[in-house]
DNA sequence: TTATATTAGCCAAATATTGACAAGTCATAA
DNA sequence: TTATGACTTGTCAATATTTGGCTAATATAA
């Protein structure tokens, strides 16, 4: 999981400890630890706030969350680049428009 | 929606009903409407037999098919192109390892 | 009008997600 | 050895989301 092993690095990075990360996200310590190990998927808001917590790039972080997302869709599937290859894409048109 | 859209051009180009192919896949035609507009999400099953029924490329629909869930999760998000860009070198990697 | 095709809205059942708790591992200190 | 602190794992209930079907609305054609 890319966001997991990057916000780890972060906070290790400082000597954080995953409760105090926790505290600040209001949830227990177990549920943060999913969250660094990819068992658990955080939700948009506790994405900013790890990325204020931590003084990391808000974009960096929701790219990684994000691309995580995407890749529990397509993984598995032969079609996997494919896609990625029609969203961009369709992506790219919406924006011209 | 890219997947209903394509569909509904196969469907139609082939003078087939919604409630035909609602049949086929034991659904309702309201829900098989639902599809086609984007307004429900296809189950991995439905595509392959739709793709069946539609004598259309299992490939090519699920594609489309997995093309709309990456397109609803990155939609209004700044960060849409980085995370596919970030995503696909992720998968590239797994692949080539 | 009537008949047929498609769509929209709503509801309940099924499914998934969330957060919390208890118990577990692992490493280190006393 | 025991104790402590950091982290992880598993399970549970509460909550939220998704699913499918029903009914009714709309549209289009004969």
């Amino acid at each position: 999981m890319l966001f997991g092993e990057r916000i780890r690095e972060l906070r290790e990075s400082q000597g954080l400890l995953q409760r105090q990360l926790a505290a600040n996200l209001e949830i227990d310590t177990p549920m943060f630890s999913k969250i660094e190990r990819g068992g658990r998927k955080a939700k948009r808001e506790q994405v900013l706030k790890i990325a204020e917590i931590l003084k990391a790039s808000e974009q960096e972080l929701l790219a990684l969350w994000l691309a995580d997302q995407i890749k529990e869709i397509v993984t598995d599937e032969d079609q996997a680049l494919q896609a990625l290859k029609i969203a961009q894409k369709d992506i790219n048109q919406a924006n011209t428009k």
